[in-house]
DNA sequence: ATAATTAAAGACAAATACAGTCCGTATTAT
DNA sequence: ATAATACGGACTGTATTTGTCTTTAATTAT
């Protein structure tokens, strides 16, 4: 189990628009030179975000991306269920008569991390 | 991401091993077939909970597996990590100068859920 | 010793998920 | 109309996970 390499990236994208916030829209390919990432596929992970209305997109000449919220309120939690989307870590195999004890102890658990990443914002560390 | 299911499989194993201990070594096929899971595949899982010390096998007439350590002490984490390894769940892609403040933020919040998977025993739920 | 019973190891195969590309379409400013 | 931009879907390659099969090794009972 790992964070995919889209998270990765879309948690250092995140922080792009954060830190430089304000400036003109921001279009895929200088974003895409500047990160080092392939641009056709970061233009997937901007969809992404897009849907997820973290960030707003903008066609046509000086369009572009740029965020959709003020920039003190984005938490980790939400880039990362941009991605990830928002399923349990953990969810029992075992066909079982009542319900499972082993579930229950494994989500109380991602249940910290995650409020651990929704108090934090990208903000935070920029 | 998403935990494997080798690791669904591996604790219900181990809760089962904490449920029947004391009794005779239980041996593969037994095992398997009260589990409903492939015996082959869950010979594989097996083996690797008995890397991690968590049993111990004996071969021959009357071998099979069972617990190494009390019963008591065994933790979700200790069975999560002989399956899924010790590696961090996020590990920074970017070639950056300074260390990764993103990669700093989402070791934390794993730790959080470390540490509850450390807490929390296969015991205190059978 | 031999046979029976059990686990371990390794090679393989199938299925799934992830990472990345390519190409055509839609939208907008000038 | 044209140029610049984003969006969508199909596709490909690779890595990981899940699972099977076969052989080997270890242990015990007779």
């Amino acid at each position: 189990m790992k964070y995919t390499k889209a998270t990765n990236y879309a948690l250092h994208i995140m922080a792009y628009f954060v830190k430089h916030e304000g400036k003109d829209n921001l279009s895929l390919q200088p974003l895409a030179r500047h990160m080092n990432i392939s641009p056709t596929y970061m233009s997937k992970i901007l969809t992404q975000l897009v849907k997820a209305d973290l960030i707003q997109s903008a066609a046509g000449v000086n369009g572009g991306y740029s965020l959709r919220k003020p920039k003190t309120i984005i938490s980790f939690y939400d880039v990362i269920q941009a991605i990830e989307g928002s399923g349990a870590l953990f969810t029992c195999e075992m066909d079982e008569n009542q319900a499972c004890q082993i579930e229950r102890v494994m989500r109380e658990a991602e249940e910290k991390m995650v409020n651990h990443l929704k108090e934090k914002r990208i903000y935070d560390i920029v």
